[in-house]
DNA sequence: CAACCAAATGAAACCCGTTACATTTTAACG
DNA sequence: CGTTAAAATGTAACGGGTTTCATTTGGTTG
């Protein structure tokens, strides 16, 4: 590889004028600048950008931890942190975590080891080991979704109890009273947030909450359809499904139908997200879309911020929420209530 | 931020002992490593690996050029990228390319600049600008999936034409004699090997190869819902349609039941990846199932080899496919031939 | 106790840019 | 033509580790 100084010998100046006529050509006369820019060609120079990072202390790269890539919503979101990335000049160092924290650490540990500038997160858990502590000063962090309790740290998110409320008025006014919610993992505050939004309904509308009504999900369309069959089991069973996400609600619906029910004639089922797939189920799941790609650049932009000094407060962005109602979710079915 | 030289300042030792108290602990005296220890306890030292990099020259960088993180058959592979770089001490840059040119000659050229050791593609396509050419090298760069004709490049993949050729012959011994074929976008050598074993199947079946039964689509749900609608218009109906990935045949299902059509009873529909949703479809998808996450670690595995100087050819390897039957497809509806 | 070798440690070069500061060249004007 | 300011260019320090080579320390042996 060649290096600066070699640019410098063949061109007959020296490095400090090579760094400029490449740097700021202004500031370096036009016949210097075509003597260097010829030998740059000639020995096919590029600067070790190892080296410029090193030596500004800034790598522009940005550690993103992600539970899992497969999950569809979560890669709309890094979609958007990619994009946003890019536009001013960052990379994203992708980390599939898996959920495991030592990985987690692992990663977090770029930051700590100046291999990042800064982190993102899609979980409610502060990575970092206690020696980055500075007080009074913000983590060079930002959390996409999940809102942290305990750690003061820019945020952006919807606002999930109203997003699911709304969702579970959706299906009260439909006649629904007994209506099941299918959880997302128990580590994740959103799942008590969608939750709250789902008791908070039931209340307004003066329907009892039953807790025999709530079942254990992580996500995934597996747990959904497993879910799905408890929820056939029960004698007592609902006309409608309040899944915390897509993927559960496209496994339960599968499991529903299996079992010969039609939906929404038979049982109502909801989702949150509104993954691209949703929209092509059978019957297309009615949802709450989220702002996904905007999500992650605007966590982007917020992290970019926060490491350029340009705020030093933590903000919490609200992104929008809408309720798109399909065909999943219909009139409860007359005199099925035991 | 702490430095070496401040521990070692602390310490009452040179910075050479610190680094080595560190690297090599057996090297240092048991006293001397604990007086060090105590020290970097003390500042809270992590060592500038930015600046380690710099000096090996080696980044411990791979980066992914991925034409879409929202590909659900992409998102698999880069879990599996990412899962083996961990375990050898490498971290993935995502470069999320929808497709860009542009985007991808950007990421290319990190690895041209130092910031990256190699690169890995799921594109048939040079990313590199010319100045990184030496002759009878091999670019530090593995493909996945897509095999490029003009270079030399370790390769990771599957035999496409076989398994399409596998799922075609599925499809013709369940009597279709009339099979539509919705491809991927035209840039992908992969549709063309798909193609090919289509074409393969028809022929060893003595069936006539029919170009208006092949069918535009660019691998999302919408084009294989595009697809279909222009399927229904065929005057001449073909009871099967083979789709060049999962994806697509969702959608074109989609269409399909919506128009009133019973699948497989009218008419039935095979795709290509085996994504999770295929396996929860109504009916559950007849596919081609590819060991995505391992094709990630196979390539980064190699890609990594190849950086150690572990291979100096270029591999070709091929990973196995399984023709997976589920309800989408069945026996051809009788008389239904014009 | 001298001699010698191994182990432990230290000094300084090195990686490759950027940049502050110093110096030289150029241009302008009296 | 001399003076002066501005523009152009050069010199060298710097960032933070690792590593080579030199030196010191320690222990062993005759």
């Amino acid at each position: 590889m060649s290096n600066i100084r070699q640019v410098a010998t063949l061109a007959g100046v020296s490095v400090a004028t090579v760094s400029r006529a490449l740097q700021q050509p202004e500031r370096v006369s036009p016949k210097t600048r075509s003597k260097v820019m010829l030998a740059v060609n000639e020995v096919g120079y590029k600067p070790n950008l190892m080296a410029v990072k090193f030596r500004s202390g800034k790598t522009h790269n940005l550690v993103a931890l992600v539970p899992t890539v497969a999950n569809v919503f979560f890669a709309r979101v890094i979609s958007g942190m990619q994009i946003a990335a890019a536009q001013r000049g960052y990379a994203i160092l992708l980390a599939n975590t898996l959920g495991d924290e030592d990985i987690e650490a692992n990663y977090a540990k770029m930051v700590q080891t100046s291999q990042a500038d800064g982190l993102i997160q899609l979980r409610a858990h502060n990575p970092f080991d206690s020696s980055i502590n500075k007080p009074g000063e913000l983590l060079p962090m930002v959390n996409v979704c999940e809102v942290m309790s305990d750690i003061n740290c820019p945020v952006v998110t919807l606002d999930n109890r109203s997003a699911a409320k709304a969702m579970t008025l959706h299906l009260i006014e439909l006649g629904h009273s007994r209506i099941a919610l299918i959880k997302g993992p128990q580590s994740s505050p959103l799942t008590c947030e969608r939750l709250a939004g789902y008791r908070d309904a039931l209340t307004e509308a003066g329907l009892t909450f039953d807790e025999s009504l709530l079942y254990p999900g992580d996500f995934t369309l597996q747990s959904g359809h497993d879910a799905a069959s408890k929820i056939l089991a029960n004698k007592n069973r609902p006309s409608a499904v309040f899944c915390e996400n897509d993927e559960t609600a496209i496994g339960a619906m599968q499991c529903f139908k299996q079992a010969g029910l039609a939906i929404p004639r038979d049982i109502s089922v909801a989702g949150f997200d509104d993954i691209s797939f949703s929209a092509f189920c059978d019957p297309p799941l009615t949802t709450i879309a989220q702002p996904a790609e905007e999500f992650g650049q605007s966590a982007v932009s917020l992290l970019i911020d926060l490491l350029e000094g340009k705020i030093t407060k933590a903000p919490k962005v609200i992104m929008p929420f809408e309720l798109i109602v399909r065909g999943s979710t219909g009139p409860a079915p007359k005199g099925t209530l035991a």
